[in-house]
DNA sequence: GAGTTTGAAACT
DNA sequence: CAGTTTCAAACTC
C-alpha cells in the first residue's frame, strides 16, 4: 500500500473516478441531501481519541488506510443504507450522483478531520456517535463486507461485479476464474485506492488522530478482506438487491499469523467457497493445505457467495454470521507452525450442545470442493435444515445447491468451534491476569471484554508484559503453559499401564491434589480436564468417574460412602446424583478424532459461559469483540524432536507440584473427551520437543 | 450476587 | 522440597 497521495484530486481525476465502479456504487448509496455542519468533528474525534490499544495492538499500521476507509463505509452505508430503504428505490440521476459525490466529500470531512469549518445536516452525527462500542464494533464491521452490519447493503465488490465487464454465467475454467477473481480484486482495490484519493484522505491527519492508527492498523489484517480479498461469485449475474445481500462474508481473524505462515496459507476454493487467507499473487490456488486448515481451526477468510441460497437459508446465515463476527483473540502461545497461533482453550458443548468442529465431511468439502457423501448426514445431524437438497446422488455433489446448504453447515460447524474457543473469561482481581491463576493467560489468551478482571495486564497493549511474565513463568517451570491433559499415542501403553485408546488414558501430567472433592468436582483438575486419576494424583478419597487413582477402588469409595453417610445424608446423595448426572455426560462427550488431530493446543479452562447448558448464542453475543491470539512467531525457540511414545514417568516426589520432568507425547493423538472442561492439547512440533527420558 | 470452599499457583 | 499464602474458579445459598 502506498503513502497516500493527497494532492491528486483534479477535476479529470474525479470525472474518471465518477466512472468507476466505487464511485456509482457510493453514488448509488444514498439520497442523503446534503449539508453542512460542524458538529461531527468532534464526535469523530471522540472516536478517534478512544484507546484502541486494547482492541487494535497490530503493528501493521500500513494498511491503516485500507482499514479506514472500510469502518468509514461502514458507517456510512449504516447510514446512508437506511435512508435509501426509506426513500425506496433509487434513480441514477444525475442529481443524486452529485448527491453522492458531495456525500462522499461531506463524510470524508467528517471522518478525516479534514474540514473543521465543514457543517453539514441531513446526516445524523449520531453516526459517528457510537462511544467506545465503536472500537469494539470495529474489527467486526469491517471484517464483514462493505456494506452494513446486517448485511443488508449490497457491498461494493458485488457492484464492482455488475459493473464489470465479465459476464456474470459465463462459464470460464477454474484458471480463468482465479484469474478473473484476482483481477476482481486489483480492481477492487484500486478503485477504493481511488475512492479514498477522491476523499482526499491524508495519511498525516489520519495518523494523528489519538489512536486512530492503531485502531486502523489492526483492523488492517481484516479489512484487506473486504476490498481486496474477497471473492465474489455472481454466476447469474443479475443484482442480487440490496436488502439481503447474497454474498456472506465470514472472517474470523486471528491476526498476526506468524511470517513463516503467511506464505503456508490455505487456500482452498470449491466451488462457492472459498477458505482462504491469500490467495497466490498469481491468482492461482496456492498448494492445497487444507488438511492444515483445520489445524489452525479458524478460517481466517471464509466467504461464502451464496448467490443461490434460499433467503431462509442467507438469514439464517447472516444472522449466525453477525453472532460470530470478528472472534479475534490473540493468542499469548508461542508455538511455531504447525500450531494455527491460537489456543483454543476449550471445546465445549462439542457435540451435545450441537456444536461440532467441523467433522470429515467438511474437510472433505474444503478439500475437494465437492459435497462429501455423508453430506446428508451431516445436514441431518447438525443442522435442522432440510437435508433434502443436500445428500442424495452422488452427481448432486457439486450442484449448486447442496454446495450452498453445506457451506451452511461447514460455517455454522467452524463458527460454532471456534465460539467455544473464544468463550473464555477470567475475573482476575489481584493478579492482574500475568499469573497462571488467569484463565485466560494460562491459556495464552488475551483477556477481552466479557473478562471481569480488574487492574489487567493481559492485554495486547502490555504485549512486552505479557511476553515476559511469561518467560518468566517458563522460566520457572517450562511446563506450565503446556497442556495438563495428556494422551499417550494410539496403541502405546502409557505411563499408566492402559493402552492409550481407552477413554482414560488420558491423564493430568501432574496428577491433581484434592483434598475434600473426592475429585468429583471441576476443584478437581483431573476431573475437569475429563480425565481419571492416575498414580501422579496426590488425591485423598479419590472418586473420579473418569478413573480413580490407584488404590482408590471400590472399597475406599465404599469408605467415602459411609463416611458420606455419616454427613447430611440426603443433601449428599441428592449431590452426588447431580454429580453423576454432570460427570455421566461429561462423559458422554467426546472430542471428535478430527479435533484430536489437531496440531494445535487447548489450553486452559473451557467452562465459563459453556456452563450449565449456556446459551452460545448469548454467549457470542457477550463475545463479540476481539478475539485475539499472540503471534506465535514470538515464541522461544524450542528444539525439536522426533514424536516419541510417552514415557512412563511417575513424580518421584507425590508432593510435587510443578512438573520437573516433563514428558511428552505426540500431541497429533492428544484426544481427550471433555466438554466445559480444560482441554489442553499440545501441538505435535511442541509436545514432542523435549528430549525423551530414558 | 454474595459468600464459601477448594485446590492450584506462587511464595518463603 | 515443604509449608504457607495468595488467588481465582467452582460451588452454595
Amino acid at each position: 500500500m502506498g503513502t497516500p497521495e493527497k494532492t491528486q484530486i483534479t477535476p479529470t481525476s474525479l470525472s474518471k473516478f465518477e466512472d468507476s465502479p466505487v464511485f456509482k456504487y457510493i453514488d448509488s448509496l444514498s439520497p442523503i441531501e446534503l449539508g453542512k455542519s460542524s458538529q461531527t468533528n468532534n464526535d469523530f474525534n471522540s472516536l478517534a481519541c478512544l484507546s484502541p490499544s486494547s482492541l487494535f495492538p497490530s503493528p501493521q499500521i500500513n494498511c491503516h488506510r485500507e482499514s479506514r476507509f472500510s469502518v468509514e463505509r461502514h458507517h456510512l452505508s449504516a447510514d446512508s443504507n437506511s435512508r435509501v430503504l426509506q426513500n425506496g428505490n433509487q434513480s441514477n440521476t444525475s442529481e443524486e450522483a452529485s448527491k453522492a459525490v458531495e456525500q462522499s466529500d461531506l463524510y470524508n470531512e467528517h471522518l478525516g478531520c479534514l474540514d473543521k469549518d465543514s457543517s453539514f445536516k441531513g446526516i445524523s452525527c449520531n453516526i459517528f456517535d457510537e462511544k467506545s462500542d465503536l472500537a469494539i464494533e470495529l474489527p467486526r464491521t469491517s471484517n464483514y463486507n462493505c456494506g452494513s452490519p446486517d448485511g443488508n447493503l449490497e457491498p461494493c465488490y458485488k457492484l464492482l461485479k455488475k459493473t464489470s465487464p465479465e459476464v456474470a454465467g459465463q462459464e470460464r475454467s477454474p484458471f480463468q476464474r482465479n484469474r478473473d477473481e484476482w483481477q476482481e480484486r486489483q480492481r477492487s482495490f484500486e478503485s477504493e485506492r481511488d475512492l479514498r484519493k477522491i476523499r482526499g484522505i491524508k495519511l498525516s491527519e489520519e495518523s494523528a488522530g489519538c489512536g486512530w492508527v492503531a485502531i486502523v492498523s489492526d483492523v488492517a489484517d481484516i479489512l484487506t478482506v473486504n476490498s481486496a480479498n474477497v471473492i465474489h461469485e455472481n454466476t447469474d449475474g443479475q443484482d442480487l438487491g440490496m436488502e439481503d445481500s447474497d454474498t456472506t462474508s465470514f472472517i474470523s481473524n486471528i491476526p498476526q499469523i506468524p511470517l513463516d505462515n503467511a506464505n503456508n496459507l490455505e487456500n482452498v476454493e470449491s466451488g462457492d467457497l472459498r477458505v482462504s487467507r491469500e490467495q497466490n499473487e498469481l491468482g492461482e490456488p496456492v498448494t492445497d493445505q487444507t488438511s492444515g486448515i483445520l489445524s489452525r481451526c479458524l478460517v481466517d477468510k471464509l466467504v461464502v457467495s451464496d448467490s443461490g441460497l434460499k433467503n431462509d437459508d442467507k438469514m439464517k446465515f447472516n444472522q449466525f454470521s453477525r453472532q460470530q463476527r470478528s472472534i479475534r483473540r490473540r493468542c499469548l502461545v508461542f508455538e511455531k507452525s504447525p500450531g494455527f497461533g491460537l489456543h483454543l482453550t476449550s471445546l465445549p458443548n462439542i457435540s451435545k450442545g450441537g456444536q461440532s468442529p467441523p467433522n470429515k465431511s467438511t474437510l472433505s468439502f474444503i478439500k475437494t470442493g465437492k459435497v462429501p457423501c455423508d453430506s446428508g448426514a451431516v445436514v441431518a445431524e447438525n443442522s435442522s435444515e432440510t437435508p433434502a437438497t443436500v445428500g442424495g446422488d452422488d452427481a448432486g455433489h457439486s450442484t449448486p445447491e447442496k454446495k450452498r446448504h453445506f457451506i451452511l453447515i461447514l460455517c455454522r460447524q467452524k463458527f460454532e468451534f471456534i465460539e467455544s474457543a473464544s468463550c473464555k473469561r477470567c475475573n482476575c482481581k489481584r493478579s492482574k491476569c500475568l499469573k497462571l491463576y488467569c484463565d485466560c493467560f494460562a491459556a495464552g489468551l488475551y483477556c477481552i471484554e466479557p473478562c471481569s478482571c480488574l487492574d489487567c495486564f493481559n492485554k495486547p497493549i502490555h504485549e512486552n508484559v505479557v511476553l515476559e511474565t511469561r518467560k518468566q513463568i517458563e522460566s520457572r517451570n517450562p511446563q506450565a503453559f503446556a497442556p495438563k491433559v495428556v494422551r499417550s499415542t494410539d496403541g502405546v501403553l502409557d505411563s499408566w499401564g492402559e493402552t492409550s485408546n481407552t477413554p482414560a488414558s488420558a491423564r493430568h501430567k501432574r496428577g491433581c491434589n484434592c483434598k475434600r472433592s473426592s475429585c468429583l468436582k471441576k476443584y478437581c483438575e483431573c476431573f475437569q480436564g475429563g480425565v481419571g486419576c492416575s498414580p501422579s494424583c496426590r488425591c485423598e478419597g479419590c472418586k473420579n468417574s473418569f478413573g480413580r487413582k490407584d488404590g482408590c477402588d471400590e472399597s475406599e469409595h465404599n469408605e467415602d460412602g459411609l463416611e458420606a453417610s455419616e454427613q447430611n445424608a440426603s443433601d449428599k446423595n441428592s449431590h452426588d446424583n447431580v454429580i453423576d448426572k454432570k460427570t455421566e455426560e461429561h462423559r458422554e462427550l467426546s472430542v471428535p478424532s478430527d479435533i484430536s488431530r489437531l496440531p494445535f493446543a487447548y489450553r486452559g479452562k473451557l467452562t465459563g459461559s459453556f456452563q450449565h447448558g449456556s446459551d452460545s448464542s448469548s454467549c457470542m453475543s457477550k463475545f463479540d469483540s476481539n478475539l485475539q491470539a499472540i503471534p506465535e512467531n514470538k515464541t522461544p525457540e524450542v528444539p525439536k524432536h522426533k514424536c516419541l511414545p510417552l514415557v512412563p514417568k511417575l513424580n518421584s516426589s507425590p508432593n510435587s507440584k510443578r512438573v520437573s520432568s516433563p514428558h511428552r507425547e505426540c500431541a497429533s493423538t492428544a484426544a481427550h473427551r471433555s466438554r466445559k472442561l480444560k482441554l489442553k492439547f499440545v501441538p505435535s512440533i511442541r509436545s514432542s520437543s523435549l528430549p525423551s527420558e530414558p
